[in-house]
RNA sequence: GGCGCCUUGGCCGAGUGGUUAGGCACAGGUCUGCAAAACCUGGUACACCGGUUCGACUCCGGUAGGCGCCUCCA
């Protein structure tokens, strides 16, 4: 099993199995109801935990939620804590409804105080980090590496807005103290406020794991500055933290070809209710994890269409027609999900298919519909009068049926009925 | 300004120094009362300009266009 590591530039070998693999994957800020962009990561993060117990390895994935930031703070002020509590309700029904489980732990930023402020203890006793009026600050002159994930060169980063705290301008908060309108706080030795969002994911990933783990996910907008500043204050503890780096393409949502469908609405919740999360898990699939992929109705129809095709062939008799190793071999190749998911349009063998989908969370594809007893009740009717030669009132009730939202195929002995 | 990615047939999208990707859509056919499904057939693509090579879509250089990030967006 090879993937792509951000950190090296190269494919790389996972150890040999069991492993173990443990996985941390950057989760959402929850402020409000989580676009489909959010659910890239973890699709991908809860695939891969599946192919890699499928390949026999001990695969353990984390993800977090960032419940205490600016981004909540703005968009509820003086209300914060119950926008975040919410908005995590929301995240995880989204998530779960997606059908493809959950990560072992999700944890929590705002249950993870103590852990965080402990890392900044150890930063400052260090000498890597210094508090100025209540704010804490990583001192990035003090790591020769720091650039290493992103390729960013310190001294090149655009200049923010001058914070004369910081001693220099590349250096970046790990504790920020409290300000007026912020309803949620802890107390710390230097003191309240709250703790900056690149070592909440630092001392969750390592509360989790311990100093040092095989892979950390997230999306590529993530690896600067905030995958290389969890880097950044591990490697200064000593700690080797992340092996290998696996960041996603984007979501592109590109103007007249935005989904109409949709709207502006491209929460997870609005997709799952207008396509269902077969179509979506399909989409994800046909593009290559590191690449963009563009959100608009035609790309969704197409995933769409192709679920039908997976379902027609369950719909038929199996055939022996599949090689495991094909599949395998794909997705060995750093995860290619559009070159297995080439592979499985040649399969007819049932359990070999529905064994591949199950990775995938598309084992519902095998599923048979069965219609109610009304719907049944039309097709019989349509099947007397295809019998009579009467095929105006056929086509009829084949309208009726169509109406009610199935769809009717005529056998040899009878008919079968599908759900549109 | 800096770091990095991308450009494949109507659409989506893998991949390889010389061999059919695959899907969706479309057209014709077989089947069907008509359909649907299935199966068969059809379209030979790789932004542009140079270079390397016996041979490049695949390697190198350049041009154009698109995209991500540059201190809290997955």
């Amino acid at each position: 099993m090879r993937l792509y590591n951000t950190l090296t530039r190269r494919v790389e070998d996972l150890p040999p199995p069991p492993g173990p693999v443990r996985m941390y994957f950057c989760g959402p800020t929850v402020y409000q109801r989580a676009h489909i962009g959010n659910a890239r990561p973890f699709v991908l993060g809860m695939w891969l935990r599946a192919w890699l117990r499928e390949r026999g390895y001990d695969a353990i994935l984390v993800h977090n939620i960032t419940d205490v930031n600016d981004k909540i703070y703005e968009a509820a002020p003086s209300a914060s804590a119950e926008l975040a509590e919410k908005a995590t309700a929301w995240y995880l029904e989204d998530t779960a409804d997606l059908g493809l489980g959950l990560p072992e732990l999700m944890p929590k930023a705002t249950e993870s105080i103590p852990q965080i402020v402990r890392f900044i203890e150890e930063l400052i006793e260090r000498d890597v980090a210094y508090a100025v009026d209540g704010d804490v600050y990583f001192r990035v002159a003090s790591d020769p590496g720091y650039g290493r994930l992103s390729g960013q060169r310190p001294d090149q980063v655009e200049e923010q807005e001058p914070n004369p705290r910081k001693e220099d301008p590349r250096d970046f908060a790990l504790w920020k103290a409290g300000k007026p309108g912020e309803d949620t706080w802890w107390d710390a030795p230097w003191g309240r406020g709250r703790p900056g969002w690149h070592i909440e994911c630092s001392a969750m990933a390592e509360d989790a794991f311990g100093p040092v783990f095989e892979i950390h996910g997230g999306g590529l907008d993530l690896v600067f500055p905030h995958h290389e500043n969890e880097l950044a204050q591990s490697n200064a503890l000593g700690h080797p933290f992340a092996r290998i780096w696996t960041h996603n393409g984007m979501l592109s949502f590109a103007g007249e070809k935005m989904s109409k469908s949709l709207g502006n609405d491209v929460s997870i919740r609005n997709v799952l209710d207008t396509w269902g999360r077969e179509v979506i898990l399909l989409f994800f699939m046909t593009a290559h994890w590191r690449k963009p992929i563009d959100f608009d109705d035609d790309a969704l129809a197409q995933a769409k269409a192709q679920v039908e095709g997976f379902r027609n062939v369950f719909r038929r008799e199996s055939e022996k027609a599949g090689d495991w190793a094909d599949f395998r071999r794909a997705l060995d190749d750093d995860f290619n999900t559009p070159e297995a998911l080439a592979v499985l349009h040649g399969w007819r063998d049932h359990d070999l298919l529905r064994r591949a989908l199950g990775l995938f969370g598309l084992a519902s594809l095998a599923e048979a519909d069965v219609a109610p007893a009304d719907v049944v009740e039309l097709a019989e009717a349509r099947r007397a009068a295809r019998t009579d030669g009467d095929f105006a009132r056929a086509d009829r009730l084949r309208d009726e049926i169509a109406a009610l939202g199935w769809d009717v195929r005529d056998t040899p002995g009878g008919f079968d009925l599908y759900r549109r």
